[in-house]
DNA sequence: GAATACATTAGTAAGTGACGCAACTTTAAA
DNA sequence: TTTAAAGTTGCGTCACTTACTAATGTATTC
């Protein structure tokens, strides 16, 4: 079960504009998308998923770009998640198609509720990356 | 994030051996795939990928079929689940790629850690299906 | 009003999942 | 010992999804 690479996109810009929270600053998208190694033109999709629900803002027009729509610290990977997918993370089939299939399903869901309230417990202040010193080499760079 | 037909099936076959276990009887492959409405071509790649891990057992030839490898009440989805899908249930991009991706696949495995052990809760007796009676109508049927 | 940056939508290419099929092997029963 | 019922294996494939690219539209600031 792959963890579809727009949620993990969707975090990491998320860390990446919690890391400049605290000074307000607004951060272009091509900022963001060099900055995570991403495509730009992408990301622009990931972050309109993200803005309906409130966890970034944005500005338009010259001197544009991003900010993180609330504190960090109010914020879990189980609503970024659920920006991305849905309230289910995991989804089964709905029909009911054998002897055993309700139970399955019935199962499942009750894993996927545990794995959103274990979400919820993983702040997005955790996420945010290390400071990197400014002559240090980049390590993340693959 | 879909969970894979493949691994549902799994568990309600699981369960459908797991109905009979008691009995001791073997259950032929094209019996257990209409009591779950499967395709039989498909549901035996599935038993095929249970077989050597030990969760079920196989006769050949005439007069064979499946049976449970073990009793029901030591084995959990998570189990099976493994067996299906490998012991990383949520699968994130190994590479690192960003500045923040290291630490957001770091949040995912943990969250997968948390996956893992609320399937290991989840034992194989709580999909057994309800005993239909005899005369009533199949309500499991689409 | 021109430059700049986000917004939106359409298109596409590669990968994956869910099967179907066919040939082979094993084994109980006649 | 033959036969037929069953599991075993591997290949093929079709459709759907994902991860993008690209082009065009729209808002804001100087």
């Amino acid at each position: 079960m792959r963890l579809p690479l727009k949620t993990e996109y969707a975090c990491q810009v998320m860390a990446q504009l919690a890391k400049t929270y605290a000074t307000g600053e607004v951060r272009r998208v091509e900022e963001l998308a060099t900055a995570e190694g991403l495509s730009p033109n992408y990301l622009v999709q990931i972050l309109t998923q993200l803005r309906p629900v409130g966890l970034v803002v944005s500005k338009r027009g010259k001197n544009g770009g991003y900010l993180l729509g609330r504190a960090p610290e109010t914020i879990s990977l189980a609503e970024i998640a659920g920006a991305m997918e849905g309230d289910i993370l995991i989804e089964t089939s709905n029909g009911i198609i054998g002897m055993s299939s309700e139970k399955v399903n019935q199962a499942w869901a009750r894993a996927n509720q545990e794995l959103q309230s274990a979400l919820s417990e993983i702040c997005l202040t955790e996420l945010i990356p290390d400071d990197v010193e400014p002559n240090s080499p980049q390590d993340w760079v693959i």
